[in-house]
DNA sequence: TATTCATAAAAAAACGTTTTCGTTACGTAG
DNA sequence: CTACGTAACGAAAACGTTTTTTTATGAATA
């Protein structure tokens, strides 16, 4: 097992001063070339490599972004993380990702973690249970010690950052439209309970699809269920008392899984999809594709919301220090994937 | 914006020196009861927390560990990173994941950056391309360096590290062996090629499987696919002409895109499952839960096996420097989760 | 009274860099 | 011959820690 060589190392190997060296490998005019060439050599020879940990230190810069997601294993986030990776990397940026699991605590442990000088700034997606409290203290101190933040999807108000969102009111309200300039006039919508940001947005689109048709909103067509990332046995219960309930023609889910639920549940009852009741959802997976039938489906473009967001974090991180402060909001056009489960116009 | 707190700006408040202030912290009885409750009393007011940047260079430890991927957009390997994240987060240990993109050039590019100070260790799964070109420079080299390195699910022979597998082949004999139970005996197998070692162990244990209950094996009835994680047009049009050339009564895939795809083909062509064929496949994702009907599967465990490469890693890390090395493979159990796409028993 | 000892604190070294500021030797101008 | 500029290099400080070594002050001991 050999030691990782150093300046230190060098200077001893060579007979000369730390300084030399550092100075030969980044070519300075002050070292004479004879002196330069063979630190150089010597380096290459032996593949030196500068020390990250030590560079960090002395610039106190990681060039290191820190992600926080409440959840990995979910399509979406692995789109948005595939950009953020893209990004950094072509900017030279490293990528931390912790998981929040949807926890308060844990969503504060990793950032007091990461902030301690493991990151330069964040790009958060932020946990469900954090929205419930409302607190967000942890964000605000991590600002406040000058590390930019940069907030996707599941973004709160009152906070001092930058913020990269889906169109979700709009990719709702094209969903909806598909299906009402389809025919389609009673049509339900799976959601989830306000507090979730998303959630929220898209029920406004769907409402706001229905008005601009003329179509009057009915409470009773729409559910609020409480998680958004998962479809439990209690959800999946409470989709098919609501589908057979209605008798729609027409569904807007705000997500894969709910749709695929109630897919299933008019599978059973013997519904055609899309002759009796049409399906539109958003979030473009590997299930909306892969579905029989396939799924229409208000694509959020993931992968360029991940980019977006660590270029505008980058930004910020490499703008001069006198730079005034500004926040903005960016929105990602979504845009709607025509399959199967709607029918033709 | 408030400049973080150090032990220096500590120290120079209280008009103690910097090692006063550390020992107070650390609780050293050289220092008085008296200094130590002011100190400690100061550090928390002010939300002190040391800098692990600084903490990492002084103890040549990073409490990191480096995890490559060949892709994030993986139901099976976010499974597997949240169980990494898990074991990690219970160890102190901080996660920095790199995305290879089955590309040879990022994965020593992704090696090269992280083991120069960023990461104590690697929990790796080999890039398709790295597989192809056997040159596995980059992992010798950060062996060599201390740095010890766990191999997951994809591996290669040959390396000093120890390993983490699904027993490939045990669960592909299982998958099916439960079809020859349940009347199946001309089964085809949608795989990969050879060099790919899951595929190629997959479909060892189809063979095994087949063998075991008497049925010869037939090798038109194997369709090695190029890419296990995609299921392009390409591949598409071969699982057509190759269901439609065999008149097979269950199909064995190594992964769930190419059930579905076969699944797909088959309700075009009229044929019921599991009625007129059976389908089991390998991986136990939302694919296979949500599909119409649902995809009996191998299922992987891919958390577990997360878990254990992290305990692995962690294991050695934290292991006496004298203590001799030893590369072990760990092999993670399958189980056959029964669906509706196989007849019952 | 001189020596030892304990206590409490400070100083310094180290981790691996970069950078600023000296230092040395030498050649040249005044 | 002195002064000075310059080329080439070294020393030291700094980033923020921890830890080992020193120092200072009294008090106890011989």
């Amino acid at each position: 097992m050999r030691r990782k060589l150093t300046l230190k190392l060098i200077a001893k190997e060579l007979n000369v001063s730390i300084s030399t060296v550092s100075k030969a490998l980044r070519d300075s005019p002050e070292i004479s070339e004879e002196t330069r060439e063979k630190i150089k050599a010597f380096a290459n020879l032996y593949n030196y490599k500068p020390n990250n940990i030590a560079l960090s230190l002395k610039n106190r810069k990681t060039n290191t972004i820190g992600v926080i997601i409440p959840q990995i294993v979910h399509h979406f986030f692995t789109t948005v993380i595939r950009g953020i990776e893209m990004t950094a990397r072509e900017h030279n940026y490293n990528v931390i990702i912790c998981l929040s699991n949807n926890d308060f605590d844990k969503e504060v442990l990793n950032m007091e973690l990461l902030a301690n000088g493991s990151t330069d700034g964040f790009i958060l997606s932020v946990a469900k249970e954090t929205m419930l409290k409302e607190d967000y203290h942890h964000l605000n101190e991590v600002i406040d010690q000058g590390m930019p933040v940069v907030m996707f999807d599941r973004v709160v108000e009152g906070i001092s950052c930058d913020r990269v969102l889906i169109d979700d009111k709009e990719g709702a309200r094209n969903g909806v439209a598909h299906m009402l300039k389809t025919g389609c006039r009673k049509i339900g919508i799976l959601t989830t309970k306000d507090y979730v940001s998303v959630g929220r947005l898209r029920t406004e689109g769907y409402m706001e699809a229905l008005e601009s048709y003329g179509v009057k909103v009915d409470k009773k067509l729409i559910l609020k269920l409480d998680n958004i990332d998962e479809c439990g046995e209690a959800s999946q219960k409470k989709i098919a008392d609501f589908i057979s309930k209605n008798d729609l023609d027409g569904i807007f889910t705000v997500n894969e899984l709910f749709a695929v639920n109630a897919a299933k549940f008019l599978h059973r009852e013997g519904k055609r999809i899309p002759e009796d009741v049409s399906l539109v959802c958003f979030t473009d997976g590997l299930l909306s594709e892969n579905f029989i039938p396939s799924l229409t489906t208000v694509s959020q473009h993931g992968e360029e919301m991940g980019r977006k967001a660590a270029e505008i974090l980058i930004n910020k991180l490499e703008r001069p220090e006198d730079e005034e402060e500004e926040y903005h909001t960016t929105y990602i056009e979504t845009s709607l994937v025509q399959r199967e489960s709607t029918r033709s116009l």
